[in-house]
DNA sequence: TGTAGGTGCTCTAGTCACTAGAGGTTCAAG
DNA sequence: CTTGAACCTCTAGTGACTAGAGCACCTACA
C-alpha cells in the first residue's frame, strides 16, 4: 500500500495533481486508511503510471480518459486505441510543421538587428508589420 | 475611425479578444462615441495589429507588453527587443526537438498494432509502460 | 418617423491542466 | 510524548481566451 507522497515519488506526478485527476474522475478513488488519507494498491500505481506516460506524449485528459475505458474491454478497443494514437501523431507533426515555419520567420527577424541601431528598432518593425514576412504563417497554437 | 467590429475583421482579431486586449492594459482604451461604443484610429489599429503579428509568432501577452514598451524609447530597446525576440526564437526550436521525440515515440506506438489483435490491444500497453520506449522522452510542454 | 436586425455594451462564468495557499489533522521517528 | 513532515479539504489563481445573458444602440429601409 502506498501514500500519495509515495506515489509521488514513484510516478513523477505531484501530489496536488494525482488528487486532480482523482477529482475529475481519471483516477479511481482509492481506499483510504483510518485517519483518512490515500491508501493505493499495484493497480492505483499503474494507473497513474499510465496516465503519466500518456501525458508525456502529449495526450489530453480527455484521450487518456478514452483510452482508460478501452482498457480491459474486448472487440475493438484496439482499433479505437490505435485511432487515438494516430490522430495525436499527426497533432504533434502539425505543430512541429507549424513551428517550423515560426522559427524561420523569427530568425530573420532577429537577423535585422544584429548590432543596435539605436531607437529605430527593426524588430520591432518587422513585429509591427505581417507584410514584410517572408512565408505565410499562421498562427502558432502552440 | 473604426468600430470594434471593424478592427476585427481587419485584423482578424476576434472582438472578445480586443475587449480582453484592453481589459488586462495591453491596448490602450481607445476613444467612445455618444453611444459608449469604441472607436479606433490609425494609432490603435497599429498598436492591434502588433500585438496580431507577435501572438502569431508565439510572444506570450507579458513579452508583447513589454515589446510595446520598449517601442518609441531612445536608447537599448533594440538589444531587449532583440533579446526578448531570439528568447522566442529558442523556445520554439526546444518545442520542436520535444515534439520530433515524441512523433518518433508515437510512431513506434501506433505500428505495434496496424492490423486489430482483439482485445489484448498493445498500443494500450506501450502507453503503460514506459520501460518499453526506445528514446527518453520527457514531458511534452506543448 | 417607425421598425427590424445587426452590432455594441458590461458582467459573469467556463475552458484546460494544473498550481498555490490557508488552515487544519494525522503519521512516524526519536 | 513531542516535533515536524506529510496529509486533508477547500478556495482561488494561472494564461489566453470563449460563451452566454440581458441589455442598449445604430443603420438601412419603408
Amino acid at each position: 500500500m502506498y501514500s500519495i507522497g509515495a506515489m509521488s515519488k514513484v510516478t513523477g506526478v505531484k501530489v496536488p495533481t494525482i488528487r486532480y485527476y482523482e477529482d475529475i474522475g481519471l483516477l479511481p478513488e482509492p481506499g483510504r486508511n483510518a485517519g483518512n488519507q490515500r491508501r493505493y494498491d499495484q493497480a492505483g500505481m499503474d494507473a497513474l503510471g499510465f496516465v503519466k506516460h500518456a501525458r508525456d506524449l502529449g495526450f489530453a485528459l480527455e484521450d487518456i480518459r478514452a483510452l482508460m475505458g478501452l482498457d480491459g474491454q474486448l472487440g475493438d478497443d484496439c482499433a479505437e486505441a490505435d485511432q487515438i494514437a494516430r490522430t495525436q501523431l499527426q497533432n504533434v507533426r502539425d505543430r512541429i510543421a507549424k513551428l517550423e515555419q515560426l522559427a524561420t520567420e523569427l530568425e530573420r527577424i532577429s537577423h535585422l538587428c544584429d548590432g543596435g541601431n539605436g531607437g529605430c528598432c527593426k524588430v520591432l518593425t518587422a513585429l509591427g508589420d505581417h507584410g514584410q514576412c517572408v512565408g505565410e504563417h499562421g498562427r502558432a497554437d502552440i
